[in-house]
DNA sequence: TTATTCAGTCAACACTTGTGCACTCAAAGC
DNA sequence: GCTTTGAGTGCACAAGTGTTGACTGAATAA
């Protein structure tokens, strides 16, 4: 998958011999190229969710939370490339069973994610839809992201727009809007 | 790919059965699989921003801007399922000269919605940067929402979730982050 | 020591795959 | 009316595919 190809395009054969052994070898470890795929969900859904555990476990330290969190991830990110290249790869152009499984990982990380919401002081000001909805959008664009973050970076950017700055900057718009935002009845006509 | 199949397993003669015609008939119409690919990403991209172009000429209407172009955009997208099923889907997990092109296609939207943007009188006072900031996560929210609007609703949603509103919503946090943004000193420290 | 499990092998099967070549035949242009 | 082109066909080939069943040898458990 690094030069590109997708999972659903690779063969039983093709990962058989890429790990040195016989075709049929492959039935001892997996019943089926699904199971595989679920196999690789499931573990960088671990690296996944164990990142944000570290997050969490910083974020009383000095220095934009915003900032620090970043950072771990992409520290996270670099050092697992290969896991999160599957999932960027993966989130919706796996098989159907794939796409089910990260589709359950990234709600389990949603859901977390409005538990740590729910504690913050600024935003009490919200019922839970709302929360939902916040923590859907952080979500969002952290996958969204991974892309980025893992394909190499072609042309040299003008660091102003390292994708840790953009990430940062992006997020930060968005809890900005959260803590001005005003209810529903509130709009921009 | 209706059912699921990324465009980068289907084979040559797969896509000749399914168009009715015998394997060799293919290469009457395009050179490779590739070539195909790429046609495919030219067609999305054109429907893309001929609804870019709707909803720029509706925009002096009366009601949230917001909620108007989002309502034009998943007409759009309903009208044309398919090619946006395939743009949802190939958008990072194709073969790497279409996620190119897919690349290249999203980076003519968002610097047109720069220029949107600009225009607008709230968002004055951001430099170039800034905005290209705020326009790539507008797009790339759009585009990560792409595959909700499209996948069935698996069970049928509480209609306050629904993806029109989730949408709306997101959008709105992004605009009113974007309005209190007070330049790069401020933080949330 | 003996029995069992684990991870690997080999050979074979019936398919499917991409592609080259020579062919047909209706429509369009002159 | 003749000719050129576009879009389709049939045949053939070598290569790759998933999966089966029977086998081997080492490590582990009894």
């Amino acid at each position: 998958m690094d030069s590109g190809r997708g999972f659903g395009s690779l063969s039983l054969r093709e990962v058989a011999r890429c790990a040195g052994i016989v075709p049929t070898g492959f039935y001892r470890h997996f019943e089926d190229m699904d199971a595989l795929g679920l196999a690789l969900v499931a573990e960088v859904g671990e690296t996944f969710r164990e990142t944000i555990r570290q997050v969490r476990h910083h974020e009383f330290e000095l220095g934009g939370v915003i900032d620090a969190s970043v950072r771990i991830f992409l520290d996270a990110v670099t050092a697992n490339r290969s896991q999160f290249l599957f999932l960027a790869r993966e989130q919706y152009g796996g098989s159907l069973l794939v796409r089910q499984a990260v589709g359950a990982l990234r709600e389990r990380i949603t859901a977390d994610l409005v538990a740590d919401l729910a504690a913050m002081p600024k935003l009490q000001h919200f019922d839970a839809p709302a929360q939902n909805v916040i923590a859907d959008l952080v979500v969002k664009t952290v996958f969204a992201t991974l892309p980025e973050l893992i394909d190499p970076p072609a042309e040299p950017l003008p660091t102003h727009a390292s994708p840790e700055v953009k990430m940062i900057e992006q997020l930060r718009f968005i809890f900005i809007g959260a803590k001005h935002w005003q209810g529903l009845g509130q709009s921009t006509r």
